[in-house]
DNA sequence: CATGAATGAGCTTTCATTCAT
DNA sequence: AATGAATGAAAGCTCATTCAT
């Protein structure tokens, strides 16, 4: 898959991209030394001199991980359900164009090979998200543009459910009746903003 | 953590129940025979008088995973959303009384350690989750209890979106402000239940 | 295979023919208590209820090798070739009726599942067996029934290699144009003796 | 035993002659990594970078075998009894210089460690050996070169036994009076071919 | 006597890691 | 930088043997 004497950067994000393809494709048993080796093309002792040893290229994973998960936070700024929308949208789009990526972070499998430290690491980026979408709904909330009377809680989980569902969807599963699976991003938020939305009108009316 | 001599049924449940724990709170690749063996307090070698191989163990451990999943589904009767009612209500309380069980699901673990067939397995127990909320969704827009242009999978999701974060906040992280980690099943449910059926009034309405 | 609570000899009977049995059908790989205990129709741990351990088993084995081998030694009385003719057509009986004992005679298996001991105790009857052949073999020379000027040794591989050859036949291989499976032992003697005896003719002639 | 770092053929080569050595010499059983890592001089865990696993180990020395005794045919040209006296020398040639791989022939230990596919490569090799013996002698039958009276299976075990004698008392016991082991091939073959043919004078002489 | 669970040593195999080439 | 042989520490599994029932 690859030729001679690449620079150790270079075969470095290699190796750290495979590992990655490698734990959400096949699972963290998978992930050993001479499996990266091949898929970067390789001898396996060669991963050695770009990196001291598992741990690191598992941390490099992790690295590059977080950095796609970095890239796909819009903005504090704006209306909160607009903030929200960007969010949603990217991260759906993430989801299809990185599938194995958002994989791992509703998975533990990235954090099981990483051990505690790498966990946690995981973990915070997990966390980051949270707070993201859960304080646009506080926001969204306080100015009644949804229902404030639904837990906070609840919102966030639904919020992240659906990008949940779509991970999911995207890539165990056929698609299916009913799915939407061939929605673009855009359109799965409007559903879910109209549906959020329709619950304040409610209390508007009463 | 266990006496001495034991019929081989009862090992095999104490070994099977084992590799569930490990699997689901420290991953596959903790699964050994070893660590099983210390779990349930024998020596390694004896693990295989009771299971052939680490295949059957991890087959065993499916099943009482699937035996978990099948009892936490309530009848197909009655109104679509007490339907979907007590089926979250089961799911949380099994979050609450099982922790590694739901994990499990959410979770491609069980499905790696048990290879193409045992991973099929798992997610026909998934699948049929999703039916089942899918079914009562599909029912209770149909009588117009929820709005019934929101996409049907876009609900799914959500309310599924519900039960895996009750899994992870239960297992993963401290309770936190805004959480529902101390309201009961019911309580979630009231509020899921609330906010679902609020959307339907605003057609009314119109 | 077997019922229970038999008395300790009939069951070492059971377990030693066992242990031959399959040493010489699937290979001292194959002798494991496990094998044994299913053979005789008993749990594996009754097997030492019976045996002290598996060398005795194996000492028990050779015993009923040697015992098979002492009976098929006929007197030492008489002239020579009718001695050699009692004791070819003996063991070609014993080929035919326990293929198995001879099996092991001509096949290290046995003296090796025995160790150092064992090892010495089988050549013991081979050695016996030898010195029979070659005792005959040397008097017919002396008395110029056979030809005196073909080495002794010589003859003796050759009458052994008889019995060797009828040993594999019998159980290897298929029956075979030319070959001499259906001939009882006394023809294939009768044959052989007449071209032992037809070398001598040839000096009297001269 | 040996030194460091060997191209994979070399070492596999030292492997597969290492486990016919073994077999030969102490019997399947002790065929094991441990051993063959021991007299090869590295490291258990070696062993397993030259060969996938123990039956590839054994395929490789049974490779060995059939070379060796594919290089111990004459060629099928020439008068019977010279074709044949080829045979005989040739095999106890071998029997001298390589004794292992005789032994095997005779013995199933190859067999057994083998398996039944390789089971039958060896026996085949054998088979190769009877059939090219018989129809040495049946050409001399056919010429009168030797009794035409004798059944042809007699003459093909006697002239086999001839064979397997030398190897077992080559390798098995001591040298002992009225032994053959000094004698060359040549000599053997001499003698017995002066017996075979002594046969036939008699008929002359009817 | 018989059973079968338990043990622990030993075997095959895998794998991260090192290092001579 | 790259290779691939070598290492040694597990891991999975087998088996003789013990012993509570």
């Amino acid at each position: 898959m690859s030729s001679k004497r690449l620079p150790t950067a270079e075969r470095q994000a290699q190796i750290a991209n495979a590992a990655l393809r490698i734990i959400s494709m096949q699972g963290v048993r998978r992930l050993t030394s001479a499996a990266l080796a091949e898929q970067v093309g390789i001898a396996d002792g060669t991963i050695f001199r770009h990196f001291k040893n598992m741990n690191e290229i598992v941390d490099a994973a992790i690295a590059l991980f977080e950095d796609a998960i970095a890239e796909a936070f819009p903005s504090d700024e704006g209306p909160p359900l607009e903030r929200l929308g960007s969010f949603v949208v990217m991260r759906l789009a993430l989801v299809r164009e990185r599938p194995e990526i958002l994989r791992l972070a509703f998975n533990d499998r990235l954090a099981e090979a990483a051990g505690q430290e790498g966990a946690a690491r995981v973990g915070q980026m997990v966390e980051r998200s949270l707070t993201f979408v859960r304080r646009c709904l506080a926001d969204a909330q306080e100015r009644r543009e949804i229902t404030p009377d639904a837990p906070l809680a609840l919102l966030v989980w639904m919020v992240i459910g659906v990008i949940r569902g779509a991970a999911d969807t995207d890539t165990h599963r056929a698609p299916r009746e009913g799915g939407l699976s061939n929605a673009t991003p855009e359109q799965v938020w409007a559903s879910l903003e109209h549906f959020l939305r329709s619950t304040s009108k409610e209390e508007e009316h009463q």
